[in-house]
DNA sequence: ATCCCTGCAAATTCTTTGCAAGTTT
DNA sequence: AAACTTGCAAAGAATTTGCAGGGAT
């Protein structure tokens, strides 16, 4: 089994790695559109199933259950995001809140292979702004 | 706007309370055909939908972008979730990870709303099986 | 009696799949 | 040339909606 580069494929990566927040199916079909304008979504879904396999790209679920789809930076370590309710922009966390209690998890057995944090709420520009 | 407490409420909300995991539309679906076998399960989309407005129950996205509720007892505090890739099986999370992290995180002035934390791995009994 | 809720079926929305034609290696 | 990928259309899956009849207050 090989991979391909086909142009639909360097475009989806293009589009991710200039993003530096998470991105839905269909915010990438929004920007593709204009370069590749007969693109069909099922093109997407599949090329975001390909990079995932291939690890080049990191899979966010957000509080409202949609899925995004990050570019992974070689050598970053991960993140983790703040929504905005109301102006909907993404915030980085400064570090993970797991860390802090890891430890405490593995001492009891467990080991963990991924997790996810999701946080919602009014950012300080939009605080302000009320 | 006023609710009704029909049947099929009541047994939603049992089925919820018993439980000590958080269920998804099918799980409840599945246990809730034994006693009202008739049931839609648009029944029980509406239902969820006035449990959550009534703040009843609180709603759990898992990792496999799987939606899933929980009764909420009254003044217990919240619950984060760890799932066992292999069993399935849910524990409990014995504190708020985001604690630590809460007040960096309102210094920068962020309101936060909302949390959720989902984690994933192997646990120890699943561990051990191997 | 009023108005909410239910079951059913149809409609939506999101995602996946089959396939013939087109591309990449 | 061989094998992978694409666009299109159709199929699936999950959730929502419209509606007439039934049930709760």
């Amino acid at each position: 089994m090989q991979v391909r580069n086909t142009k639909q494929k360097k475009h989806i990566i293009s589009i991710l790695k200039k993003s530096n927040r998470p991105l839905s199916i269909n915010e990438i079909y929004n920007k593709i559109i204009y370069e590749l304008p007969r693109i069909a979504k099922s093109t997407i879904y599949r090329n975001i199933d390909l990079l995932l396999e291939q690890n080049l790209i990191e899979k966010y679920y957000f509080n409202d259950n949609e899925i995004f789809y990050l570019y992974k930076e070689r050598d970053s370590d991960h993140t983790h995001f703040i929504i905005c309710d109301d102006c909907k922009k993404i915030y980085n966390l400064p570090s993970c809140p797991l860390r802090e209690i890891e430890n405490s998890i593995k001492a009891e057995g467990f080991i963990i292979k991924n997790h996810q944090i999701q946080i919602t709420g009014i950012c300080k520009s939009c605080a302000l702004k009320i």
